[in-house]
RNA sequence: GGUGGGUUGGCGGAGAGGUUACGCACCGGAUUGCAAAUCCGUGAAGACCGGUUCGAUUCCGGUACCCACCUCCA
């Protein structure tokens, strides 16, 4: 069996990797709060741990892999457009507003990450279906001592946990003296955080023993995870931002709630996505959803290639130029591939993706494979293909139905045409009608290919089929 | 201020204590009516200063610079 070794936040180490129980491995990521459009930083970690996913699956199995990523649908930022519509004269109560709001997310979710390649994790939990089990899980931690009520919030008291801190490798007192944020008056601690808030009547909100009122952003993720995958699971992941505090405060609170469990036993991180080198964030206002980026014609395989090409533990810069790069990679891979069938993915392919997730290194693998393909023109390569293939779709690229984008519209009335006017062309030595007609191809993105054996019309980069319908 | 990470050839970007990463670009060749595409081939690196070593870009220490987290964020 490929041996697997993951980088693990908690030892800041690359640590081999044995599941608990090898018929069932359990891997749990952050998913998005579904208040608006994903932004292309949303897409790395979707990317990074659907391609961790397809590993896990090639390894135990399509069917001992359980993978969770939640919605988180409680949020203050979809309240607040569902009041917005509310005020704007929307149908509806503001429960069924905020309903619609989340729905439709998850829907443009849904259309956008398939887009990139993404297979459906097994569970997507709502947070909104699991508040009884928060609620429980509260309770829980207010009995023994981790948590306490104050003016209708619940707060988790970090001095109960000595390991506070530990995952992000700070202690409470730095954090303290380090603390930039207002603190609420009637915490204990300035790092206590909220599991539970009051809400008044034009918030959502549900009964609980500490009245009406709503979970805090944390206890979702640790509620969630223990329903669906116990109190020690495998692997826990997502974006560094989420290291502290979130991933924090999760520690601590699945910790102390189900003591003597392991809660996550490895914990990754993609790092950031940057944007002309800055950090692509929502306060920076510098970030574009995946959909602007589909709609001005990068394909979902395009960029999921630009992000597996750099290492997820490394800040990513997208460029055009990448994104002009893998188009021509996967154009290449695709017309090399055509017609074969997916036999076994490359043993190195494997190995490389086995090594934390060595994209990089899987990519360099793929260039070997389709250059001894390529370089031997006069054998079928049908064993070849065929690896090159699956390996490729290892990766979540190269699947069919993904490459729309290559197959374009259907040339062969203009090739026929420039075919005739080349021949006419050999006779007359007159070359400028074929030579206008190629240009204006070009112009259209097309890439023309002549050769003694004839004519070929490719869709290029920039490809452009309105330009074409005067050419015939 | 605290914590963590980074610095590789023109650009992007990996692994490995000693042998070509890889891709793009460039250059040379094949091919082509000319091109394009494709194929073949060459060259080019490891921020700085020390240490360990027979040997370090790779390990250790220091310096400089950059970035992130400590506030909603993937």
């Amino acid at each position: 069996m490929t041996a697997i070794r993951l980088y693990n936040t908690r030892s800041r180490s690359k640590e081999g990797f044995t599941p608990f129980d090898p018929l069932d491995v359990r891997l749990y990521v952050c998913g998005p709060t579904v208040y608006d459009r994903a932004h292309l930083g949303n897409a790395r970690p979707v990317v990074v741990f659907d391609t961790l996913f397809r590993l896990l699956r090639h390894v135990y199995g399509d069917g001992h892999v359980r993978y969770v990523r939640n919605f988180t649908d409680v949020d203050d930022k979809i309240n607040a457009t569902a009041l917005a519509r509310h005020e704007a004269g929307a149908k509806g109560t503001l429960e069924e507003l905020i309903h619609q709001r989340t729905e439709e997310t998850i829907g443009w979710y849904h259309a956008d990450m398939d887009a990139l390649g993404a297979l459906r994790p097994t569970f997507e939990p709502r947070a909104t279906e699991y508040i009884g089990a928060m609620i429980a899980m509260i309770q829980g931690l207010v009995d023994k001592g981790h948590a306490y009520e104050v003016e209708g919030h619940v707060l988790f008291d970090v001095r109960s946990y000595p390991d506070y801190g530990r995952l992000s490798g700070r202690s409470v007192d730095d954090m303290i003296a380090g603390a930039r944020v207002e603190v609420a008056p009637y915490k204990r601690d300035a790092m206590d955080f909220v599991l539970w808030k009051p809400s008044d009547a034009s918030l959502p909100g549900w009964e609980s023993p500490w009245g009406r009122g709503r979970p805090g952003w944390h206890i979702e993720c640790s509620a969630m995870s223990f329903e669906l995958l116990g109190a020690s699971f495998d692997i826990h992941g997502g974006g560094i931002d989420l290291q502290f505090p979130h991933h924090e405060n999760e520690i601590a609170q699945s910790c102390c709630a189900h003591p003597g469990s392991d809660f996550a036993r490895v914990w990754m991180h993609n790092e950031m996505l940057l944007v002309e080198g800055k950090k692509m964030s929502k306060s920076l206002g510098n970030f574009f959803t995946v959909r602007e980026l589909l709609e001005q014609g990068y394909p979902g395989e395009v960029i999921r290639f630009v992000m597996l090409s750099t290492h997820y533990r490394k800040p990513m810069d997208w460029t055009a130029e990448k994104a002009r790069e893998a188009e021509a990679v996967l154009r290449h891979w695709r017309s090399l591939t055509a017609g074969a069938e997916p036999l076994g993915p490359d043993v190195e392919v494997v190995d490389a993706l086995a090594d934390d997730l060595n994209g990089a290194g899987a990519m360099a693998r793929l260039h070997a494979l389709a250059k001894a393909i390529a370089s031997n023109p006069q054998k079928d390569c049908f064993y070849e293909k065929g690896v090159l293939l699956a390996s490729a779709q290892l990766l979540g690229l190269l699947e069919p139905g993904m490459g729309d984008w290559a197959e374009g519209v259907d040339l062969a009335p203009l090739a026929t045409k420039l075919t005739a006017l080349r021949e006419a062309a050999m006779a007359s030595k007159d070359f400028a009608p074929v030579d206008a007609l190629k240009a204006a191809l070009i112009e259209a993105g097309v890439e023309v290919r002549m050769s003694k054996a004839g004519v070929e019309l490719v869709p290029g980069p920039g490809f452009d089929a309105a330009k074409l319908g005067a050419l015939l």
